[in-house]
DNA sequence: GCTTCCTGTGAGAGCGCTCTCGCCCGTATC
DNA sequence: GATACGGGCGAGAGCGCTCTCACAGGAAGC
């Protein structure tokens, strides 16, 4: 009689069948058959009737929610704000959640917090969570909790992780500057504490190594006033430099503007190249020839792993970074 | 003695107190006092229990859940991708649910399967809804449903909302162009399916009008590409146009490389200015003049009203767009 | 010394669902 | 015709928590 939402017993009711035999057609579960499931899903059609989420998984004890996670490995918040990479993660996992029923929940952890709502999480019915951003200890210590965890960034070696290939991306990116006959490259990193920044930097000196170049850089905090300000310092210790790899495409904006304003042409006098293949590539002017991560792929194929089943620890896939032909490094023919 | 998660039964038991006290002690609920607090809190240290939360909410019928509903308006999936408002909405939220233990749930839904998504989410338990990016049907729609609603675009207006003055902050854009001695002013406005665009597009045409000049103007689909083509187009038509007033920053950009590729130097020749100060105006070369919109206290406000508890109907705060100079303006003193 | 009124505590009834178990009945088997 | 089997269905026991209510025991008032 109340105005209330009606239960599966409503419905049960209004059917005449019992509640058991409402629960297996509502799940599609095997054992009830014919008129019954007819009689069930018109009642639930005529109540309106809505299975309730948090009865569900108390009785089932099986949870229904992705968790997603970002640690802010940079600045507090700054970084969450600016970056479009966590709409790309969201928007990679979204498609594969709508059909199971399957809800996301988003975590944006301070590293003051970090620890203990990690541990919730890890204490709490999870699907399994997606670690989109995190330092390797809390990484490590979050699947000492919960096995069922998928990480999006390189880190301690026990965690499953969908990888970018961070290393052989840099690698190509150098490479690529090489091609177009430039030989005084430089390059501006990203902080230490990011297990990325740290991959990029050594792709880049690997392919410095290989090519036989000289080893020039500097640091950026992967912000655009990080890369605008590094490439000034770069400048002034190596006027002559003509070509700059950049750890991420926000830096390498900065570098753009830096030597726009230095008098420098890119990509006649400099060559650009960046990292990540985000708006901040696309808004540049010119454009900025980039290394693209497929961060949607990654994050859905991390969203399949967890939902598929177990995933076994260490667990590890390789995600090549592709080279993204814009305007920053010039003709290709050119080379 | 199995290796299953502490429930709070064993909580009590090992405090000695009933279900009750211990409940009472977790919850901060008055009605426990000194000797049984300290007790049931040991226990809880010493069992390294969590309250279980699907328990929690099937028992009290409190929901601690906010969602954020984004249903876009624009490209399907490619907007949420590249753009980095949706990171801000929930950057601005993040802090005030961290204290609470409330957690964010996040639907990222396309235009066909909205509805019925909607409604689910409506027919669950839920703090409240933010919708972050919505036609004003589905609002409106929604908001019959589920009374806990608070929009952050100007929709419906039955719907709370908490909304940046779009009409007011391109008024005043057009009017700094004008103040700057520009008079040939263009405007290349966003989907007339957006709210937001719609407004700005009122703002603009109130300026042009107030001001006295020639209303120009082309249309752009909230992208680069868009903003790029719509400049050739309008560039085409009227070579002699001096500034233009963009209706967001992913479009000004664009539009910056079209003046850039069309050999108008920004901002001597031609003034841009943007709106929504986002990442794209920052990496843009020259980084833009835009209209920034406080995203993330609008987010903020939207989840207080819903903590906080009913939100009145037709609910509407108005937060104030705020012109942020930089260089595709040129220097302000030049007025 | 009796009633009255607190305040602190515990017992126990659900919240809405899932899932196991056992019953019933129809069919196959001897 | 008796026994065995199996599939469809319902009864009912939880899942872990919150919250109402009854009750015990001490302070206060007459």
């Amino acid at each position: 009689m109340s105005r209330s939402k009606p239960t599966i017993d409503d419905v049960a009711r209004v059917a005449g069948v019992s509640r058991a035999t409402a629960s297996r057609v509502i799940n599609n579960a095997p054992g009830a058959s014919g008129p019954l499931r007819a009689r069930v899903r018109e009642a639930v059609a005529e109540l309106g009737y809505r299975p309730n989420e948090a009865a569900r998984a108390l009785a089932s004890g099986r949870p229904r929610v992705v968790d997603v996670i970002a640690v802010s490995c940079n600045l507090p918040g700054g970084w969450l704000g600016s970056n479009p990479y966590y709409s790309r993660v969201l928007a990679g996992m979204m498609p594969l959640l709508e059909g199971t029923g399957a809800q996301l929940r988003v975590h944006a952890l301070s590293h003051e917090t970090a620890a203990e709502t990690l541990d919730e999480i890890a204490a709490g019915v999870t699907l399994g969570a997606v670690l989109s951003d995190i330092t390797p200890p809390l990484a490590a210590r979050f699947h000492r909790l919960c096995r069922r965890v998928v990480s999006l960034v390189p880190t301690a070696a026990t965690v499953p992780a969908m990888v970018a290939d961070n290393i052989g991306g840099a690698y190509t990116a150098v490479t690529q500057l090489h091609r177009l006959g430039r030989r005084r490259i430089a390059a501006i990193h990203g902080p230490a504490i990011s297990t990325c920044a740290a991959d990029r930097r050594i792709g880049h000196l690997r392919a410095v190594q290989r090519l036989g170049l000289a080893e020039i850089s500097a640091d950026g905090a992967f912000t655009r006033e990080g890369g605008y300000h590094a490439l000034q310092r770069l400048l002034e210790l190596h006027p002559d430099l003509d070509a700059v790899f950049v750890a991420c495409d926000l830096m390498a904006a900065g570098v753009v503007q830096a030597l726009t304003a230095g008098g420098r042409r890119v990509p006649e006098d400099v060559s650009v190249i960046g990292f990540d293949d985000s708006v901040a590539a696309v808004c540049a002017n010119p454009p900025l020839t980039t290394m693209r991560l497929p961060v949607e792929e990654m994050a859905a194929a991390a969203v399949r792993l967890l939902l598929h089943g177990d995933v076994p620890p260490g667990h590890r896939e390789l995600f090549p970074a592709e080279l993204v032909l814009r305007h920053s490094t010039g003709r290709l023919t050119a080379a």
